[in-house]
DNA sequence: GTATGGATGGACT
DNA sequence: GTCCATCCATACT
């Protein structure tokens, strides 16, 4: 397996939401095979760091290839990538396709069904304990690890979830046909 | 199978 | 006071 490194992320987020479906992502050992992904780009209504810094998003005006974690509807958990841009884009990691550390996941979900374990970026995060304690470390190193897709699964692309701005931009990649994706997608694969 | 509504709490205006 | 890049349980068709 192939890690990767900073440089993987110092291009546009919506370069790096498509690399990033087939990855492998562990947190202490526990994780899968991404999934699904959205893009929120630079100058982009829906991102974060469209509005300037703040205590929230300070991770999203640092360097590229760290995290930024963030709390949202006060019970749950977002992980993102930092990738280029100014400001900065980012990817929101939205579903795994479990592979490592299956227990561990169930316990911490409360459920041993493989498909609700990390289909959804507020179940993901609770599955591989990502917290905001996460926020702004670096993904090519403990407790994160990062390894390059071994075989790119053909993409489907469709419009984000959940937000309000910009919300016709088909910014959403998953894997297609993939049984782990938080909501299929609106058409085939492409 | 889909639809809907409540829980939830921090960040921000 | 308002806004959420969500999840789950419940109530339907």
């Amino acid at each position: 397996m192939t890690p990767l490194d900073a440089g993987f992320f110092a291009r546009d987020a919506v370069t790096v939401a498509k690399a990033l479906i087939g990855a492998r992502l562990l947190v202490e050992g526990v994780g899968g095979l991404v999934v699904e992904t959205e893009a929120y780009d630079r100058d982009d209504p829906a991102s974060h760091s469209f509005g300037g810094p703040t205590r929230r998003n300070a991770s999203m005006f640092g360097p590229p290839g760290r995290a930024y974690v963030y709390r949202i509807y006060g019970a749950h958990w977002c992980l993102n990538a930092v990738c280029e841009g100014e400001p900065r884009g980012a990817v929101l990691i939205r579903a795994l396709e479990p592979t490592d550390g299956l227990e561990l996941m169930a316990l911490r979900r409360g459920t041993s069904d493989a498909r609700l374990l990390c289909s959804g970026p507020g179940r993901l995060c609770q599955a591989l304990a990502v917290t905001g304690a996460e926020d702004g470390l670096e993904f090519d190193r403990p407790p994160f690890a990062l390894f390059a897709a071994e075989d790119a699964p053909a993409l489907a692309i469709g419009p984000r979830i959940g937000i309000s701005k910009a919300a016709d931009v088909p910014w959403r990649f998953g894997a297609a046909g993939s049984r782990f994706l938080s909501r299929p997608f609106p058409k085939a694969a492409a």
